[in-house]
DNA sequence: CGCGGCTTTGATGTTCATCAAGTAAAGTGG
DNA sequence: CCACTTTACTTGATGAACATCAAAGCCGCG
């Protein structure tokens, strides 16, 4: 298989400082899976072995807990998938499964160690991108937290709008998926949808979203 | 300055593969300070150009938001102090300070930097040190988020308890600081605390706390 | 066609924030 | 050291936000 992905966060990290031997290792270790929807990808609990990327589609992290499943974040295309604690655990302790078709990039993880105790220059590049990674889920995490119902779905609702770069589109998520993802009841996440409806900021047929009101919606993200 | 700190982090990451010369700019390149109770250790927005490690002490991470301040750690001895982002990021997203007397071990920034980009063992070391850290963060604000007011104070409390190693003994933070930290407002908080007073579970005087039945405290935690 | 899961709305009760008001404790200036 | 101010703490009362229960419609799938 061809290293020919353009925005392939790992091969750009990896072009910085690399020798031919070096590029041609990590393009034979490297393989394409394609996922269909639905498809899990990592189960919680099994043990890391390879570290695992998005070329392409749209992902969630969950885990399940005692209290029901729980979203921690969502994945976009060029965002690791094996984002938290690859090489600090033995197992994962949250599943990814595919929203849309995707196709995701998998490394056997020793190849990314050798990688990283060879090449220094990797080895920053690829804590700066963990770090970045991270810190993202973490404050996205803390700031879903400081909003009652009506900012957490705006909040949602934006965020997959800019995802999918557009003000209308179809919802990638299941309004139960919301209410794991914001951590609130699935009823209250279908009132407050059909609320924004009521008022005409949204429009909502099945699964299409339209934004009508943005700037409005944004507020309300905001000011909630 | 010597390097005689048993247990540090970074000298035990450091000594797996290190040269004399190496170890010997680790030990010039760092510089012990010592921080008051309440005393600023990292401020928001500040740029980052140190890598701060907790030696002795105790202090809690926070962000000013305009909803108000929130706690997102409490960092123990032997903790990173710069845990999140340090290398992707050109600021600090959020505070530190001192809850007790404490000890932080202060790097240039760029020594860390450089010696990821000289030492591959290092480096993996680090990343490995560094994911934990930030998955023990992350996963404990989704665990306190899944429980209710009465789960999260115990949490705290039993957090506390095992920090200090002891069933009975002075909070380090004020109540207030405990609504900022399990995001919920300080007279529900103190209602909890007098709550689990009044039925036995734990004894107050103050700022010291005495748990009598840890068991029940464990499953208030867990089932709450 | 019928079953199970997802969605929706209404009704009800619980959990929680907020307001109010007072006490205790800790810092501040004379 | 004392009066003064501020900050932390505490309890009660009220209403808002939210979960839960109930019932019914919808949709996909075997």
């Amino acid at each position: 298989m061809k290293c020919d992905c353009e925005n392939c966060h790992i091969k750009n990290i990896f072009y910085a400082s690399v020798t031919p031997e070096e590029l041609d290792r990590y393009c034979s270790s490297r393989t394409e899976r394609i996922v269909d929807e639905k498809e899990t990808i990592i189960r919680q609990g099994a043990p890391i072995t390879e570290f695992i990327y998005l070329k392409e589609g749209l992902v969630k992290l969950y885990r399940n807990t005692p209290a029901g499943a729980q979203i921690i974040s969502i994945g976009k295309p060029l965002d690791f998938v094996s984002l938290l604690n690859v090489f600090g655990d033995e197992k994962y302790s949250y599943s990814v499964s595919a929203l849309h078709k995707s196709t995701v990039c998998v490394f056997d993880i020793n190849e990314i160690k050798k990688m990283i105790l060879e090449n220094g220059a990797f080895a920053f590049k690829l804590i700066k991108t963990m770090n970045k990674a991270s810190d993202r889920v973490l404050f996205n995490y803390l700031d879903i937290n400081q909003k009652r119902l009506f900012g957490r779905v705006a909040a949602v609702l934006l965020e997959f709008s800019s995802i999918l770069n557009s003000d209308s589109y179809e919802l990638p998520i299941s309004r139960k998926e919301i209410s794991q993802l914001v951590g609130m009841s699935i009823e209250n996440v279908i009132r407050t949808i059909s609320d924004l409806r009521k008022d005409k900021i949204i429009k909502v047929y099945g699964k299409n979203i339209e934004i009508i009101e943005k700037q409005r919606l944004i507020q309300i993200r905001d000011l909630n």
